[in-house]
DNA sequence: TCTTTATGTAAAC
DNA sequence: TTTACCTAAAGAA
């Protein structure tokens, strides 16, 4: 499930498992080949999470030559997976399905299936792509006031916004519709339609929520209290939702609207999400 | 078992 | 604005 929290959890868990090893690079499927011979056999230094991107940085010292370093880039799209799996020297499992690439380490191999983007990339092709990524909520050094600037200075609708990846990172389309139903905001309300305050409730939801994901995987919207925290551990489908993909709202049960924002699904609840702005409450 | 749909983005029109 | 990528889960039959 790729929304930005999935992301930081893959990194998370790569870094545990691989970090500060040599690995056995290869691309089972072939796509990857040429990639995957430049880093195959360096160090694994760290996995970097940002946004919707990974960056898997391998330290290429040469006998003769100064550090240097290169990062394979993973996107991993709508399909994109990581599974890991146990292995030992003589006991490797086969791979499963298209594997772009492998990443063999002592106990653990790393599989990466069906991702938009896989690609090795030097320091200065990363920065170049930093520069187009936004903000990360999840990142510990977050330029939240960039982010106000950039939605506080927009006429663009804040469903729009939020799902702009160069404005803010990691939010996909189900903490999109979820975020701004919990604070109770109409996604076509024009980003300088909100005000400092109001805008801060929705990236501390956003924040909060997307942690909640880090630690759990799926993502959930619904407080733990409502249910108590077994069932809660347990919610399947639409029951983990407020709005997203359900006929009814959670909240006030009425029927739930879909719109198109971006060519992508939005789910909102008419009668208590508020259009902010010009015409509002006329 | 078959068909539809999706948490995303970039390229093509 | 639409299509293509590529995979698996969910829904329909």
């Amino acid at each position: 499930m790729p929304e930005g929290h999935t992301i930081h959890r893959y990194a998370r868990q790569m870094n545990l498992s691989l970090g500060g090893q040599k690995l056995a690079v290869t691309s089972p499927q072939g796509r990857f080949e040429g990639g995957a011979s430049l880093v195959d056999g360096h160090r694994l230094d760290t996995v970097e999470p940002l946004g919707k991107h990974l960056f898997f940085w391998f330290n290429m010292t040469a006998r003769s030559k100064a550090a240097s370093r290169k990062a394979v880039h993973v996107h991993l799209g709508m399909y994109g997976r990581f599974t890991t799996q146990k292995s030992a020297e003589g006991d490797v499992p086969d791979p499963r399905g298209q594997v772009r690439m492998r990443l063999l380490g002592h106990d653990r191999v790393v599989d990466l299936n069906g991702p938009t983007a896989c690609d090795v990339m030097d320091v200065e092709a990363v920065d170049t792509l930093r520069e187009r990524i936004g903000p990360d909520l999840l990142t510990p050094d977050c330029d939240r006031a960039r982010i106000h600037r950039r939605i506080l200075g927009s006429r663009a609708a804040i469903g729009t916004l939020l799902m702009d990846q160069s404005v803010v990172s990691g939010i996909g389309n189900i903490y999109r519709a979820e975020c701004l139903y919990r604070i109770r905001i109409d996604p076509r309300t024009p980003g300088n339609a909100l005000d400092d305050e109001t805008l801060e409730k929705l990236l501390d939801d956003a924040t909060a929520l997307m942690k909640i994901g880090v630690q759990y995987g799926p993502i959930r919207t619904v407080e733990p209290d409502v249910f108590g925290k077994k069932r809660w551990n347990q919610l399947k489908g639409d029951e983990r939702f407020w709005l997203y993909k359900r006929k009814t709202c959670r909240g006030c049960g009425g029927e739930v609207e879909v719109i198109e924002q971006a060519g992508r699904t939005v789910y909102l609840c008419p009668r208590e999400q508020a259009f902010l702005g010009i015409g509002s409450g006329c």
